[in-house]
DNA sequence: TTGTAAGCGTTATCAC
DNA sequence: GTGATAACGCTTACAA
């Protein structure tokens, strides 16, 4: 691989004027520009990033950990975080944290090693003060999905809340009165919102919630089975069950149906998420939208700023969620 | 932050000798080790991967590009890549090519730019002559989910022929007569090869496949629905549809549904990929494995093999699939 | 076992 | 405008 010295014997010029064309940003005369850029494009010259990054102490490498990098919402989210950073030149280092507090950290380390110039973490299990530590550290980095108000500024959210009254409004709309909640695990901050948000709506229009419909899930499809099996063998009725998320649908749903049940003439189902394969299932699942891809695209996006003073686009941290209407809620005559 | 030199210097040490306590190759009396862990720790002493990289000629990264970062598929290769690499204190950079053969080629030059030790490619619109010239710049890659002869020791593949015919196979022994078909793009070796076992199946067994009965999809959904639909239309029977992918199932189901009829009763639906979704359709759909996770371990490994020289463990290029049975294939009397 | 010193390939600060 | 030259923080012969 040339270097930067063969190219300037070549050109005739000195290490520092090949630098300057490489650079563009300083003045160099036009001809010699020329001269520079033939002897590059002769010996087939391309930087070493290496050594740029040793010598500006500039990486351009964003760490990206995410609890999985299966999965159809950490999928959108690290494509739209990869997309928005590489039309920027910056590439990402994307790691695991398995939803694990040790391996979240480790994980954390491992990004930092590799000398990162800031992160993007969606992280379940550490702690706020492990984050505010960091924050100490002066490591820049950018939350999704997480809210610690004393760096508000650096997190990116949905309105979880929101999306439960939302979730709520729906089937009270159709006209459901007996209403089973599959909830996420209640040390989570989302599942905790959504289900607030939930309860609000409800009490809003004076319908209670029988606490012997309401079951705790880990937003897994088998804990969505499980749940909705339970739910039903349970003997309470119910005409509507509303799940914490997508994935718990989907396992609901084939409880639902494994029971001799169908979907939606006897119940109907509301998810939440509303990943890709939502589209897939039968009938076609209702759910709140939860813009991961903007929510990545904005995570991206203060990096940019903050990092790499690199753009001046307006920041949002609070995304508001929405009800998509597909066939899983039907109207409870 | 922290350089050798102030370890050196609080260890009372020269810089080769933190070198080698960090490196732990070279031999050093335990106790100057001590003192120079001990200086470590209290400087809280990181090396900087970038300087390790410039000076030994090694960044430790391999790129990785994908068509797409979301998607079952590609998320659960990039996650077993991931894991694999990781252990072995490998990073990853990953890239979208978008199955198209500039974004492709940008992507590879990108990872290049950046310096990895090696490349791990799912790319679908480059040529065979742009791969082997790859090779003759000595850069180091593995192809995976694509055959060229020439390089096959650095190819991770399914054997697509044995998959197709195993659905083929899995059909007939249903008693299934009148079957359709829902190709892949036909300039896909994969798609070409599944259907060329699938149709090798049925002749064996004196089966004729109506040509009015195969629809070439480009293996996304909506083709898939589309396609159903046409043959569906077309007004020539068929008690199974067998599709070259999960993604196109997936939309047939629905088509075959929204024109009323039942799955499997009236027509029975093979998937191919097994990605996770599948089980999540109704009726959970039958379909043929794709190990893709073991698949992404194997190119992580050949990697670490050859350019690591850091495992030893025994390399396998071809994959089998094999059939996965659930309810949407049900047998015909 | 340990130290010295020459790279690694850039950027950046000065001069000129 | 352009050129020397000193960083940047490590690894690795080669000596001692």
């Amino acid at each position: 691989m040339a270097t930067i010295y063969e190219v300037s014997a070549l050109a005739g010029v000195s290490l520092a004027t090949v630098s300057r064309v490489m650079n563009g940003n300083a003045n160099v005369r036009e001809s010699t520009k020329q001269k520079v850029l033939e002897a590059m494009a002769t010996l087939d010259y391309r930087p070493s990033s290496v050594a740029q990054s040793l010598a500006s102490n500039c990486t351009n490498s964003v760490g990206l950990l995410v609890s999985e990098l299966h999965g159809p919402f950490y999928g959108t989210m690290m494509a739209s975080i990869e997309s928005e950073l590489r039309r920027a030149g910056k590439h990402c280092i994307i790691t695991a944290g398995h939803s694990e507090e040790k391996s979240e950290k480790a994980g954390i380390e491992f990004l930092l090693s590799r000398n990162c110039d800031a992160l993007i973490l969606h992280v379940e299990k550490l702690s706020d003060e492990y984050l505010l530590a960091l924050k100490e550290k002066d490591i820049s980095f950018v939350l999704i999905n997480r809210q610690i108000d004393a760096i508000a500024e650096q997190c990116v959210t949905l309105d979880n809340h929101l999306g439960g009254y939302q979730m709520g409004q729906a089937i009270l709309e159709a006209g459901h009165q007996k209403i089973a909640y599959l909830a996420g695990p209640s040390w989570k901050d989302d599942a905790k919102e959504r289900f607030a948000g939930f309860k609000q709506a409800l009490e809003e229009k004076g319908v209670e919630l029988d606490p012997a419909l309401i079951f705790e899930g880990n937003f897994q499809e088998a804990s969505g089975y499980k749940g909705a099996r339970e739910l039903l063998l349970s003997g309470h009725e119910f005409t509507a069950l509303c799940c914490a998320n997508d994935e718990m649908a989907a396992g609901a749903m084939n409880a639902i149906r494994d029971n001799g049940l169908d979907i939606p003439n006897d119940v109907s189902v509301v998810g939440f998420d509303n990943v890709s394969f939502t589209q897939y299932l039968f009938p076609r699942l209702t759910t709140i939208d939860y813009p991961v891809g903007d929510m990545g695209q904005m995570a991206a996006r203060l990096i940019l700023k903050n990092t790499y003073k690199t753009t001046t686009s307006t920041i949002q941290t609070l995304f508001k969620p929405h009800l998509v209407k597909r066939q899983s809620l039907q109207p409870q005559e």
